[in-house]
DNA sequence: GTGGTCTAGACCACC
DNA sequence: GTGGTCTAGACCACT
């Protein structure tokens, strides 16, 4: 379900974060699914336990998932997603990597249809 | 004309690199222009000069500006950077950010118009 | 396994990439190889770690390389290499080469056969 | 006759250089022709003289022309060139790039046939 | 004066 | 332990 790329230069932790953000924005997990342990995750990845609960750490800061005690992680809701989302800070990156592409010589109809395309296949 | 923010997370060579980008997307700067020696930089932010030579070394490698020995570094043009540029880079990360949004319920007519407005300001 | 010539007129960080890339060429290094770590490097040469990072750091933009945070640098594959070489920078610097040995009077068989031999011992 | 690119990474007398063995290896300047004064060379380029002679004297180290006193620079024949150059460091620049050109899958045969074209075009 | 290279030594993040 | 960043200070080549 989810597999790492070593070339990859952000650390291993932020990959499996975006991993399952991704998932999550696809509708893969949906709210209240739990997903897997620390330990199965790890072991399936093989690699060290500690990234894996430093990554659902961060997630969990994120609010995309929330811990239980005993039980596991499970998938937050939109809710508390955009509760604690840094909405600047995302538009910040949306607005930088546009003004580049602008200045790049992309055409405008490019991202236009671009943007139609992710809000369509969004439920 | 340039500031670091030391509560960034970001590391300060790429912080520059940042600014610099901006103020060229801006137009600020123009092809042909001569920036900031290495040591008026260092001296004018108090960081070490070798921390502005990787951040001007990045910008050379990204075809952003280029060096002339014993004369400074000048801005490069549009032709060169966009040769440089890693565009499926870029359009990964407009993508990845806008899912989000979307996901968190950012309105699309919201997006669409800064679109608009980018492209509108970029001469 | 590297040796320093300090009577060579390029920059140490240079000699160094160069040595690699010999390496890596010749099928000494093969795709995954895990190579020297930094500190290693700079305590077998007896040169400062700095300027290992500086050679690696360019051997990595030429996509010779990958860096692993924690782990150390690995080589690539050939296509890594291939998508960030520079095709007409290299031909040019051949051709010109080829051009001066014309002119001073080598023979043109002795081009062809070491031409011969290159692509023979490469498998 | 000749034109300096201030983008280029080589210092200007370098260039200088080259662009003279160019005109030289392509038969423009033959054996005995006078060459531009180290002052109208720099008048022409606008640059420093003192540039200009260093780039000559290069040239002279490298026999590729002569001085006169008081009479200027001449263009010396092959058998001075190549009685003056480092056959052995030329086939080592060609050898490596060669490696290189092979090993990101060049086509043997394109490169036969630049030899072929380079030899037959050089009278 | 400008960029380019190198050293010595420090601290941090990641695994 | 590994790479990544930064500082302080030095010397060299080029214009």
């Amino acid at each position: 379900m989810i597999s790492l790329d070593f070339r990859d230069s952000r650390p291993v932790y932020e990959q499996i974060c975006g991993k399952i953000k991704e998932l999550i924005l696809e509708g893969v997990l949906s709210e209240g699914d739990k997903i897997m342990s620390v330990r199965e995750m790890a072991a399936s990845l093989t690699i060290n336990p500690n990234t894996i609960v430093k990554a659902y750490k961060e997630l969990e800061g994120g609010g995309y998932i929330y811990s239980v005690q005993g039980k596991g992680y499970f998938v937050a809701g939109r809710k508390s997603t955009a509760e604690n989302a840094d909405f600047s800070s995302i538009m910040q990156t949306v607005k930088s990597a546009l003004s580049e592409l602008c200045f790049l010589g992309t055409d405008k109809s490019e991202i236009l249809s671009m943007v139609e395309k992710i809000w369509k296949e969004m439920k």
